[in-house]
DNA sequence: AGCACGCCGACT
DNA sequence: GTCGGCGTGCTC
């Protein structure tokens, strides 16, 4: 019997199946992580397959040097879905695997046992020659500190001389290995919570189609987390598990209370927030079956379960179910393969779905099931719209208008909170000389830098470096500094001027840097009567505060002047969300929505909770612009230190990517190679080569793509991104 | 990726 | 004549 054998190896180059021989062992290896030897050196690897055949060389082929679990850790559908994801998102099976086990799992107790090197006690220092350098300084070294790692040794000492000295047998070496089993344990509270019809005809829907997807569009509070929890239930009294994504911001202590009070330790958590140790332990529950409930941000897909009964990907219009670093893939797509795979339902909710969800709807790929009404029968609140420019007309010319401050007074004397959204942190977007105009920017990127009043200190928002703030401008030496657009901390400024007494707080990812802190600011906000509380997208998304009465967004058409073709649709998923915040329980909430585009088709649409206008809006515009879901948007991305090599590879590609475009002359709709928005990032410098494509023959030609992007090159890395979701 | 192998300049 | 610093090509 072969065994096909994926090497564990980040790699494309060997990005390939390799066979070993295996003895009796039967199928049952198969997801088994294994040591093999590779290229004169043992790696792991991961048998993806079994054969009593090979096409290789027989002569050349070597023996599994062992298994390195009791068990297999992959099951066949999870290696189905990485060789899918190789394909559909060009990247590598190791990479995609990986992405299915906690890092702990191959660091600590396994093949990757620490090699411990000590010298032995009478070696003969003569064999080594005087200029030997390497060999003398490691010597030295492990003189001095007695034992050291192996991969330590090498790294600073060339692996040449560390051969060399082993050869003369002057080390004795020791292994190490850890493992311990892990705990856990919640206590289950059932509440019963009785459904609305409309709800109990959603779960009964669901429970009746176990083959198709869903798209549950209900307004913010409509009660979608509801009908998961029934879905969930039913699906577990199958005897099968359940995976449920949230956006990494969303998942909240009030949503983790919601899983833990109805399924106990039944839930597993998988969040960024965890530490490694914790992250490995909900794994492993998972691994085990002692958990038979995911839960968690979008790498929370990978879950380690058996028999899926159900996927729900909530809030799915959030951008966070992209990856856009490497590994790069889109959730939705994952989970639909793995719904397929398993034979399960699977859930898109949200109150504002993406447009090319809806459109999913519209062409019967996905079903709809709609609820139109809060849940607790309140009150949507009342948006209302205010004209910034006629405020300066009427000689207003803050930050705030006349409308909010009322309502803002208002909400403070009742002792009710405020919650106010504007989209940019620190004090300003930028700073400026007032006389000569120049305007600080990062020494490593392409971007002016923002001012931050709390340190005193300006930040790059790109690569996070600080300066000096300017007392005076470099430049011309005048000490007359403007500050551009508001941001966070400004409005925080401004507030307090007005409310000296009344506590405020802000939320944004400055304030949160420190692990817990979010949580904190958003407890003291809970607990604090009258507050009002100031952030960025942060404070849009899933909370439940039952005193907010007033939402005031300061700038709305900030998300609307990005150059991207989903501006529009985040505006009105924006807003949308930041409304719901207002008046959830019993108080009616109200929202002011400050625009210099009071027109504009989407603020008609959100002031009316009118998802469907604006959805045949936006689509019939997409579809006369020929762009997603009526064609796709592929970016590649070439970076470099090298500005020149950076440049020559950029045309390199564009030549070629030409030369495709002549064999699909009709499918491109645009092929364009330039400097990126953003010319530099952390010293890097950026190009890339746009182009829009129709759906038409779109496989074959980003398949050419990947293959003519795929060499690497020294110091220059290629990306190749489809329907890319921030273009700088 | 990372190892062998091979070619080269530098120094013993 | 060695050492070690690279560039190249291959890994079941």
């Amino acid at each position: 019997m072969y065994a096909q054998v994926i090497v564990d190896i980040l790699n494309s180059n060997v990005d390939k199946i390799y066979d070993y021989k295996l003895d009796e062992h039967s199928i049952t290896s198969i997801g088994s992580r294994v040591l093999v030897p590779f290229a004169g050196r043992n790696v792991e690897g991961y048998i993806v397959s079994v054969s009593p055949t090979t096409f290789y060389d027989q002569a050349k082929i070597k023996n599994i040097i062992k298994f390195l679990d009791k068990e297999p850790l992959l099951n066949e559908k999870i290696i189905k879905l990485a060789f899918y994801m190789k394909k559909r998102f060009n990247i590598r099976v190791a990479d995609a695997i990986r992405l299915c086990l906690p890092p702990q799992v191959r660091s600590d107790m396994g093949a990757k046992e620490q090699i411990i090197v000590r010298l032995k006690e009478n070696i003969n220092l003569s064999s080594i020659r005087a200029n030997a350098t390497q060999q003398i300084a490691l010597i030295k070294y492990l003189h001095e500190v007695g034992s050291a790692d192996k991969v330590e040794l090498v790294k600073k000492f060339g692996l040449p001389a560390f051969k060399k000295l082993d050869s003369y047998d002057f080390f004795e070496t020791q292994s190490q290995q850890k493992f311990s089993e892990p705990i856990n344990k919640f206590s289950v509270e059932k509440k019963v919570i009785n459904l609305t019809d409309l709800q109990k005809n959603a779960v009964n829907e669901i429970l009746c189609d176990r083959n198709s997807i869903f798209l549950l569009h209900g307004v913010t509070g409509s009660g979608k987390t509801e009908i998961y929890l029934n879905c969930i239930e039913q699906v577990l009294r199958e005897d099968k598990t359940a995976i449920m994504l949230v956006p990494e911001i969303s998942l909240t202590p009030q949503m983790l209370g919601r899983f833990r009070n109805r399924f106990g330790d039944n839930v597993a958590l998988l969040h960024s927030m965890l530490s490694p140790r914790q992250r490995f332990d909900e794994w492993y529950r998972l691994k085990t079956g002692k958990a038979k409930i995911a839960l968690g941000a979008r790498s929370c897909i990978f879950a380690p379960l058996d028999n899926i009964g159900l996927i729900i990907i909530d809030e799915e219009h959030d951008t966070s179910y992209f990856s856009e670093s490497n590994p790069r893939y889109y959730t939705h797509e994952v989970a639909k393969y793995l719904a397929k795979l398993y034979d399960c339902p699977l859930i898109l909710g949200s109150a504002t779905p993406s447009i090319e969800s809806y459109y999913n709807v519209k062409i019967g790929n996905y079903k709809l099931i709609e609820l139109p009404n809060r849940a607790n029968s309140s009150e949507l609140p009342k948006i209302q719209i205010v004209d910034m420019l006629s405020e300066i007309r009427n000689g207003n010319n803050g930050i705030f208008s006349t409308a909010f401050l009322l309502a803002l007074d208002e909400c403070i004397s009742n002792k009710k909170q405020a919650m106010i959204f504007i989209n940019r942190r620190g004090y300003s977007s930028f700073v400026m000389c007032r006389e000569c105009g120049y305007v600080p920017k990062c020494e490593d990127c392409d971007v002016s830098l923002v001012y931050h009043k709390d340190e005193n200190m300006l930040k790059c928002h790109y690569c996070s470096k600080r300066y000096k703030a300017l007392d005076k401008c470099p430049n011309c030496g005048s000490d007359s500094i403007r500050f551009g657009a508001v941001g966070t901390q400004r409005i925080v400024d401004e507030l307090q001027k007005l409310y000296s007494n009344v506590k405020i707080l802000r939320l944004d990812n400055d304030a949160t840097s420190q692990k817990d802190s979010y949580i904190n600011i958003l407890q003291e906000f809970n607990t604090t009567t009258p507050a009002i509380l100031v952030g960025t997208q942060m404070i849009a998304k899933g909370h439940d505060f039952n005193n907010v009465t007033l939402v005031g967004i300061i700038d709305a058409d900030l998300s609307l002047h990005f150059s991207d073709f989903r501006a529009t649709e985040r505006t009105f998923q924006l807003i949308t969300q930041v409304a719901g915040r207002a008046g959830r329980s019993k108080y009616e909430g109200k929202v002011i929505l400050q625009t210099y585009y009071p027109k504009h088709y989407v603020y008609r649409c959100v002031a009316n909770y009118d998802y469907k206008r604006f959805f045949d809006k936006e689509i019939s515009l997409r579809e006369t612009t020929h762009f997603p879901p009526f064609a796709k948007i592929v970016r590649v991305l070439i970076t470099s230190l090298n500005d020149e090599k950076a440049y020559k590879i950029t045309k390199d590609i564009y030549d070629k990517i030409n030369l495709i475009k002549k064999d699909y002359t009709n499918d491109f709709i645009y092929l364009q190679a330039m400097k990126c928005p953003k010319k530099r990032i952390q010293k890097k410098y950026r190009y890339e080569v746009l182009m829009r494509i129709f759906n038409k023959n779109y496989v074959d030609i980003i398949d050419r793509i990947y293959k003519v992007t795929q060499n690497t090159i020294k110091d220059v890395s290629i990306f190749v991104e489809e329907n890319p979701q921030v273009l700088s």
